[in-house]
DNA sequence: CCGGCAGTTCGACGATTGTTGAACTATGGA
DNA sequence: TCCATAGTTCAACAATCGTCGAACTGCCGG
């Protein structure tokens, strides 16, 4: 389903995410659901300036981690559920060294990673 | 398991990870498991000069996504799996407006988010 | 066609980041 | 004690980033 990404991607991905502002709006729109967002209403309930903000939404648009469609006047923007998976699976690919997993959450020290887990003596 | 962050770490942990060296350093001790990696080995097969190393290896434990610990003259450093972890748990937060879910990977159109999911006609 | 609202684009500024080489600290062996 | 190895710290530099205000574009109502 989410297309594999390569570091450079990965990359912008991560630093669209590595701003307060960004990261405030990335996750407001993942908790708006599909339905997403329009920039004013954005603008509004983080307090960030209009041009700031379309600042902030070009790159989050541009890193793929957004989409932006219009209606009426106005430009509605929504979280892009697969770039987020797609990332989350990036970060943690051969967690410990195992085989592809598809779920990313990694925990060594509660069996994710059988050989190895041995040697972590709960520290 | 894994603590909570709050905003400021969040970006913290995601600025660390946004810079191709420091990604690439990540996911190779994400890799290599809790045994970890001493820096000569890492500045190796990374190809980067020892001091550039330093400064991203600070970065990350500073960040909380990896830790440093002696082993006669060699520093090993290691991934923190319960902070990449927390991180992907907070990327993923009230996905939809549901409540907390343990799992990140999220999937409107698959039924991640079944009040929404009729919204998004397959697009 | 005109006014105005929703948002974007632009240029300029200060602040932060990543790199490099040289000097420094710490550990282990002889 | 002296030396070599493993790694870190420091200062300086270019490059990139985030913010601001002002000007601009696109869309709708009348």
């Amino acid at each position: 389903m989410e297309t594999d990404l390569d570091e450079k991607r990965a990359v912008t991905a991560l630093a669209a995410l590595a701003q307060e502002t960004r990261l405030a709006l990335f996750r407001l729109l993942v908790q708006a659901g599909p339905a997403g967002l329009p920039a004013g209403m954005i603008a509004e309930r983080l307090a960030v300036q209009p041009s700031s903000l379309s600042f902030h939404l070009a790159q989050l648009v541009h890193a793929g981690l957004i989409t932006q469609r219009r209606a009426g006047r106005q430009l509605i923007y929504s979280a892009e559920y697969s770039a987020m998976n797609a990332l989350l699976v990036y970060l943690t690919e051969n967690c410990c060294g195992r085989d592809a997993i598809s779920a990313p959450l990694c925990d060594p020290a509660a069996g994710c990673c059988p050989a190895t887990a041995a040697k972590t003596p709960a520290a």
